[in-house]
DNA sequence: GGAAGAACCCACATTTCTGTAAGTATGCCG
DNA sequence: CGGCATACTTACAGAAATGTGGGTTCTTCC
């Protein structure tokens, strides 16, 4: 019997230069513009939506609840709802956005640490 | 004699998550759109436009042009241009930027490794 | 009683990004 | 002479991202 073209496509390394690879969308939603900065937020631990927008500066409610939700459904962040008045929730990064978050957090202090050099002047 | 703000803030470590923070700026070429696939696709070594535009999938030659010169001038990528014609130009990656481009590999291979993960079922 | 606080959602306006199509220079090839 | 090739640039247009302001819900504090 023959494979279905799913299924080779399964067996198929990723690849983010290729332009229909699912992995490029995942790249774009974390190095989307506050996606990142979301992610670096939560590396030291959970937050509550409120005290996440203190921490990413500059990012408006609209954005981030609606990076949290892309987040979420990526499975990097989990959300937490405690039923209570007025509400509490937490966001916290999952075991694989945490991994993740090692990452970004390495790109972020390196660019961080070598800004001097990067800005060095600009004709 | 008292420091001026400029001379304080040189001082203070750069953090990606403050607005004004020049940090922040660059971190938004390297993890804009194009940006990561360009540094990923030249992390092997010096390609021709034409060359980077048929292996980063999906750019215009628009876009790739506009987005080599932001990282250029982010001393990233160098641009050599050989006086001939037709036009022969290259482009590398510039130590700074291959540092850098590390990191972002780190980055796109573990989300191209993980990716069954992040897509599973969505509710 | 009125105000404030939490974590949102929605409509609307605007800014920013991205793509398409066309144009530029110059020498070689047929 | 006409066309091709390379690496762009520019104008224009449409799409996408982002911000703003207002509304919601229920309870606690003054």
């Amino acid at each position: 019997m023959h494979k279905s073209l799913n299924e080779i496509a399964q067996h198929l390394p990723a690849n983010v230069l290729a332009e229909d690879c699912p992995s490029r969308a995942i790249l774009q939603h974390v190095t989307s513009r506050w996606g990142t900065l979301i992610l670096i937020a939560l590396a030291p631990g959970t937050l509550r939506f409120a005290e996440l927008r203190r921490r990413v500066q500059g990012i408006s409610e609209r954005m981030l609840a609606q990076t949290l939700q892309v987040l979420e459904s990526d499975h990097l962040v989990i959300r937490t709802a405690h039923e209570v008045v007025p509400p509490h929730v937490d966001y916290a990064l999952t075991p694989l956005g945490a991994e993740l978050a090692v990452r970004v957090l390495s790109l972020a202090h390196w660019i961080e640490e070598n800004l001097p050099a990067l800005q060095e002047a600009q004709t």
